[in-house]
DNA sequence: TCTGGGGTCCTAGGACCC
DNA sequence: TCTGGGGTCCTAGGACCC
């Protein structure tokens, strides 16, 4: 018998500003932007936010009118995983197993582990203690046989909750949740639910798989069937094979002039450059997002036969992408660009005969990179993007 | 109320090959 | 001449998660 838990820090972000500015303690802390931040939405409210209606994904603009004296701040990520590291460090040592699903949350395969912590009830209590004494936070946790029960269970006494599934009692507990509860079934997938009769696991339950896949697909139908078990095929912490990297931006005012819109696809470039340098991998597929101001989502991408070498090749293939997608006139809320399927550096790759001016450009670039790793403050940028800035 | 940013995975259709 | 089936790769769009 297997035994996980799966542990989540409570309003994350909101309870780390509580703790860096104790007079913020008992007091509604909204973290995403400030009041009349256009476009913002709400990463993180505290509990005390909550109790006005105001969650994370909601325009902030809303959050303004139902909590207008709330603290707002628009979030300080450095600090946010500095403690996320020093937290997954505790978990540490209660697990060799350790699957970090995010920022705030992970997975710890506890088997076998009662000899040196007890009862599962008391190493979940020991684990809250620690986080508590070592950084003044709280977590919730679930406890079940698979990996999937335990994350709905961390869920559901929060904050400071300890939610324990026991073995042989999984599906009973599925059985036991509004549909909204069962992870993986989203707003659309609830609509599609709803509308073919099942308002409920149990209703669920009650079909074979075969009729699952019919309605709903072979995927999603499966993993229905498998859902209101208890035991979906999860597959956490297993290595991704499409890996990839990704930049965006959503802009204050629509662009719609030239200028501002090459140097936007710069500055993209640039991004997912300098953490493509960090991770150290390539990438031959570049995909660019457009968003246009009534919010229609377009994107196209292009595999090329030579990975990106360097900023001004992946400038270049951004252009190309932006000039075969977009309508011309419209107004852009947002671009994006990732590289998908990125590899690592080492992996043999076949080469031009011709880029020996493209290897230099990356050359220079890679000496730039390993710079600005050294001295974080000293900001190194294409000159176009200094306008109005430095 | 007017909708972030970073990801992963799935689907359907087309190209191409045998 | 008017047409199969399987496999693989690629693309665009969408669902979902934190």
């Amino acid at each position: 018998m297997k035994v996980f838990f799966h542990i989540d820090l409570d309003a994350f972000f909101a309870s780390v500003e509580q703790l860096d500015n104790p007079e913020w303690k008992g007091r509604p802390v909204i973290v995403g932007g400030l009041p009349g931040d256009r476009r913002a939405v709400v990463s993180t409210a505290s509990y005390e936010a909550r109790t006005y209606g105001v969650h994370s994904a909601m325009p902030l603009s809303r959050a303004v009118q139902l909590c207008p004296n709330a603290i707002f701040v628009r979030g300080r990520y450095r600090r946010y995983q500095e403690l996320s590291d020093q937290i997954m460090a505790i978990f540490g040592n209660y697990s060799p197993d350790v699957t970090q699903l995010s920022i705030d949350e992970a997975f710890l395969d506890m088997t076998g582990t009662e000899r040196l912590f007890g009862r599962s009830e008391d190493a979940a209590r020991r684990i809250k203690e620690d986080v508590k004494g070592q950084t003044g936070l709280n977590v919730s946790i679930g406890v079940a046989s698979t990996m999937y029960v335990a994350k709905i269970a961390s869920g559901l006494h929060k904050p400071d909750g300890l939610t324990i599934v026991k073995y042989g009692e999984e599906v009973p507990f599925m059985l036991s949740l509004p549909l909204e509860k069962v992870w993986g079934v989203g707003g659309k997938t609830l609509k599609r639910l709803r509308d073919s009769g099942l308002f409920s696991p149990q209703d669920i339950y009650g079909k074979s798989e075969i009729l699952l896949r019919t309605i709903f697909g072979e995927s999603t139908g499966s993993f229905l069937y498998q859902a209101v078990r208890g035991n979906p095929g999860m597959t956490f912490g297993e290595q991704a094979k499409n890996h990839s990297i990704s930049s965006e931006c959503t802009y204050d005012f629509d662009l719609t002039d030239r200028y501002a819109i090459d140097t936007a696809l710069m500055e993209l470039s640039m991004n997912v450059l300098y953490r493509m340098h960090r991770e150290q991998v390539k990438s031959r597929t570049l995909a660019l997002k457009i968003r246009y101001e009534d919010f229609t989502t377009v994107s196209i991408q292009e595999t090329g036969e030579y990975s990106i070498s360097n900023a001004d090749d992946m400038f270049e293939r951004c252009k190309r992408l932006f000039d075969k997608k977009y309508e011309s006139g419209r107004g852009i809320r947002l671009l994006g660009i990732a590289c998908e399927k990125v590899f690592s550096r080492e992996m043999e790759e076949q080469k031009s005969l011709f880029d020996f001016g493209n290897e230099k450009k990356a050359k220079i670039e890679e000496a730039i990179y390993a710079m600005q790793d050294r001295h974080p403050e000293i900001k190194i940028r294409k000159a176009r993007m200094l306008k109005g800035k430095e």
